[in-house]
DNA sequence: CAGGATAGTTAGGGACCCCTAACTCTGTCA
DNA sequence: TGACAGAGTTAGGGGTCCCTAACTATCCTG
């Protein structure tokens, strides 16, 4: 007996779930069309993915109803938002990217890596926080690295 | 006038273009039969994906013939082929991950990662043999780092 | 309460990507 | 040379995901 498959949740059903959980959040339980311009994605397509994750157990959805996730969908939102986190956070915080870059590849990386490629990303963010409280500031020392090779390059090419 | 568009290649049509340049640079020209071996996919569906790469002019394909890649077609692969080979690398050499799984994630990876990111990757892999040189070796300090980390986690858990 | 604005749904269709089954082509070997 | 094996293709179908257009439900305000 297997009520309740466990079928890899699509990147773009995860992007559903994740975009839910960030909204439901914020109020009581999401729109759909907020869901649809978090996403930039039709209202109708919304409809669909509802209905996909329904089927799935993973949302708490009925027509022109409010829209929330049931327990198993919210454990699987909050592993999708942790992954974005991590990702996101080593893009800004030890690469030196921008916010926003870093959030768009944090959003399509995030169903690419396993556990533990994140895991270790997570590790190695702990890890140059604590080389900065222990003054060898990793990130610090990466980002003049990189300056400086990236302007040698930029002067390079001028010539 | 514009004679070639250049449509954003499909994350599948970016693993066959790369298939076919690790194939056909072994030998002369790669084969239809190694690429769905490679890919792990049915023959038809190569002859389909060839044809939309001769569409889009960057595989050299008529049925039955031998199949290259045109320059511009080599041009993207090689592109390609430098992002996987850059994630790889973070992969293994910095976060220490184990080969084979470095390369499913960075063949996964590879089509969600910007040049922004991907070129700040490739400084920090430097920046990290750099310091090893140096005789501050950050991956191997990191890699300390994570088994101590990972170590209390493991023997948490068990108490 | 009526009617309009907005939200949500359904219907229908397209793009992409993959599969199996059955066919055709090609090269090789007796 | 003829026939067989294996490579490659075509036909047909399924799944996912998205879109537009048109319809329906809901809400709010006069």
């Amino acid at each position: 007996m297997k009520t309740e498959s466990e079928p890899q949740l699509s990147a773009s059903l995860e992007d559903y779930l994740e975009a839910i959980f960030n909204l439901a959040g914020e109020s009581e339980g999401a729109r759909s069309k907020d869901i649809a311009e978090t996403l930039s994605v039709a209202r109708s397509s919304v409809t669909g993915a509802l209905q996909a994750l329904r089927e799935k157990g993973l949302a708490n959805y009925r027509p022109y109803g409010c829209i929330t996730l049931t327990e198993p969908g919210r454990t699987l939102a909050a592993e999708v938002v942790r992954k974005h986190n991590i990702l996101k956070s080593f893009f800004v915080n030890v690469l030196g990217v921008d916010a926003d870059v870093a959030q768009q590849a944090a959003c399509k990386a995030e169903h690419a890596l396993g556990p533990e490629i994140i895991g270790r990303l997570l590790s190695f963010i702990k890890y140059v926080t604590e080389s900065h409280r222990n003054g060898r500031d990793v990130a610090e020392e990466f980002r003049q690295f990189h300056k400086s090779r990236s302007g040698a390059k930029a002067r390079k090419a001028q010539a």
